[in-house]
DNA sequence: ACCTTAAAGCAAACCTGTTGCTTCTGGGGG
DNA sequence: CCCCCAGAAGCAACAGGTTTGCTTTAAGGT
């Protein structure tokens, strides 16, 4: 998102998101490795120097796609309990981001990523699904554990093997690492 | 290391080793940034075009470069115990992986990494690393964990806040990985 | 309505990345 | 020991992506 707040309502804002939909639009067409900035600018009504300027390059202005797009649309469904709340949200969550779909996304929103801003922020959008759970857990006077240690237990493996080891990899895996987490947490309640 | 095993001895390992140098030389006189092709092919005393016949583009040469670097040089310290090992070798990863430079590695790594083998041959240093830890505590006879508990319970967790959420991480954070590993781990010994 | 300023358009220069063909090196067979 | 073969590097020309200085347009404030 580094590059977004620009004059919400005038000529930037139609510009950016000429360019947005450009992206998505050709990555659908052409697939991801057809993309190039001229090509982007032309569909965009737009002159490729516009977007060098803007984003620098290809691989940050993808960047900037892929963290929109891994925003979640929705809030985490309300299954009226903490375990159940968390094993579903993490079958999803890794549904989504294991899929090549995600993994690319998150490839390129780490990719054009110079200072860190859209990994945080793609890291802030987990910590606070998983928020709004902890959250509904302790309104029902359910014992919770920390969103830092939930991050530590169940999103940073999973996302440690999206990345690194992606074999042997499933629901069963994550719905495990909730298991481990809320017995090991147990104490707290 | 994808593309590495090719005539040992002959003119392709020559090539092969002038342009890994090359690459970490102008790394370090014109930084990340001013890499180009044909600038490493230039110090290397190569033609531009045999670098992209070999390694395809500039990320995929620079993830080689980045994964021989991330390849741990010495086995993990005895320290006569398997919390103190652990603890000690977290500490060292974290060190080197969570500097500049360890960040930038990681980074090209993934980077220039189509198949994901780059990014697993980093992960399987860990586990490696990991092995021969928990292997000597065996010997001791102390109970251990499995080797992939101890990947989803510290090494995960480093290397997803290294990758996008590096605030608040410090030495104390990896101790507190361990300590809560061997806790709930406790049962198995 | 004007004025200021940031951003977009334009066009030319530059350089990276690509490709077909040739040349050379090193290994294996006769 | 020499010759032949396959693979890899060199070379050169080309296509296209990227950069940059200058001009023009449009939002927003006065």
């Amino acid at each position: 998102m580094s590059r977004q707040m620009v004059r919400p309502g005038g000529r930037s804002a139609r510009v950016q998101s000429a360019v947005h939909t450009a992206v998505r639009e050709l990555e659908a067409e052409v697939g991801r490795d057809g993309l190039t900035v001229p090509l982007i600018a032309q569909r965009a009504g737009v002159t490729p120097s516009t977007i060098y300027r803007r984003w620098g390059d290809l691989t940050q202005l993808l960047s900037d796609v892929a963290v929109e797009r891994l925003r979640p649309d929705t809030a985490p469904r309300d299954h009226g309990g903490l375990a159940s709340d968390l094993t579903a949200w993490a079958e999803q969550f890794l549904d989504e981001m294991a899929s090549p779909a995600g993994r690319a996304y998150i490839r390129d929103a780490l990719l054009g990523d110079p200072d860190g801003s859209n990994a945080g922020q793609c890291s802030a959008y987990a910590a606070d699904q998983i928020d709004v759970i902890l959250t509904r857990a302790a309104e029902r006077g359910e014992g919770t554990p920390d969103v830092e240690t939930v991050v530590d237990h169940v999103v940073a493996p999973l996302m440690y093997r999206i990345l690194f080891r992606p074999a042997g990899l499933d629901a069963a895996h994550a719905r495990g690492l909730v298991a481990g987490l809320l017995a090991g947490n147990a104490a707290e309640t």
